[in-house]
DNA sequence: AGCGGAAAAATTGTATACAATATACGTGTA
DNA sequence: TACACGTATATTGTATACAATTTTTCCGCT
């Protein structure tokens, strides 16, 4: 599945070829069971349309439709942030605060994805919405995909994303209002996506 | 598929509950793959967990879980309602208001869920976000046959639910503010999550 | 009786064979 | 030459057999 996945954002199948399940099948050298699932879940993800006797189609995926992932993204963790402020227990936001402050001393050379997941999920569970909660993760999971293929290179990026991250604990930890860490959160993620899809162009360039 | 959705939805299997494979072939009458697809595909709408060798475990599926599914559609929709303003033409607008104003003079006895779903899409498509389209018609799939379960007996929400597309359709026409059908559309959701929360209750008790 | 471990059973993961169906091509006819 | 139809082919849908893995059971040991 991840193999197919990291294909077409490599871009070795562009938007519009057709892929059957015996191509797949000598591409990954497993038999047709494993690949239908792993076809299936590409469906489900939205990179894909599968149609009866035609095999698989891929859909454009570009800057464009990285954008447009990271709409919905935000869509779900900004309404997150809004449902969990105040419901993180302060411990807890003071942990992650001392995370990301480490990160900022030693220069954002480690990106540290595990921190920055830590984050979203503890924020995605004090949601309270255990729909919520899924449907992040399951962009999550595509969201990782993405940054493992594409990078991430510029390193100057994680000390700004960690400020990001910080302004949002902040909030988190003194609510002033309601919608402040939400706000915050959506900042971050229209920053990500805009690096995101900048990282992408750099990549298919 | 379908088929294990309903009798999840129907309350024949409660939450917690365990279900293997080999079961559900009995249950269903066919063999394992097309058994495994579906309990793959309900697993990615989230109403069962897959864990290996221990077949699939039934998620708790009751008003509270409807409501939090019907939170997530509203985000999504309610996002595709703002984007979509100003962008559908007067003439599509007119000839949906007329159906629904058909509707309404007709008492309500007639749920047409076909018009419904028309609304729907079309404000979904004129989101122009891909992504927002195929999430929406992925919980427009789910909606679907909650609706279909649950039966919604009471003809006279029907009425109602027209005047709640009429003004989201009338702010469509005419948008003093970006965010008026937005509004309406978020109204017209929490009215529906109700009214399906209450629905499965009386189905239930 | 309690515990550890090994064998047995149950269950899912994978491969392959067969059936159903849609597409493509070629042939015959107007 | 254009079109209709039928056959051949390609492709997916389904069933089943086998492999891998986990869970359970049961027996021996302490």
């Amino acid at each position: 599945m991840r193999g197919l996945l990291t294909g077409l954002l490599k871009g070795e199948w562009s938007g519009g070829a057709r892929l059957t399940e015996a191509e797949a099948v000598e591409c990954f050298g497993v038999s047709r069971t494993p690949v239908r699932e792993a076809l299936l879940e590409l469906q489900g993800l939205g990179f894909i349309e599968l149609r009866r006797n035609c095999g698989a189609i891929f859909l454009a995926f570009g800057p464009e439709e990285l954008q447009e992932i990271y709409a919905v993204r935000a869509l779900l963790e900004v309404e997150a942030t809004r449902l969990a402020t105040g419901k993180i227990s302060k411990p807890v936001v003071e942990r992650l605060i001392e995370g990301f402050l480490r990160i900022k001393e030693s220069g954002g050379i480690d990106p540290d994805w595990e921190l920055d997941r830590t984050l979203h999920r503890t924020i995605a569970d004090a949601s309270g919405n255990r729909r919520l909660i899924l449907e992040i993760s399951r962009y999550g999971e595509v969201i990782q995909t993405v940054r493992e293929i594409v990078g991430e290179q510029d390193t100057s990026i994680h000390e700004t994303t960690a400020d990001e991250h910080l302004e949002i604990l902040e909030a988190l930890r003194d609510p002033q209002d309601r919608g402040d860490a939400a706000a915050a959160m959506d900042r971050h993620l229209k920053q990500a996506a805009h690096s995101a899809a900048n990282a992408l162009r750099k990549m298919r360039k």
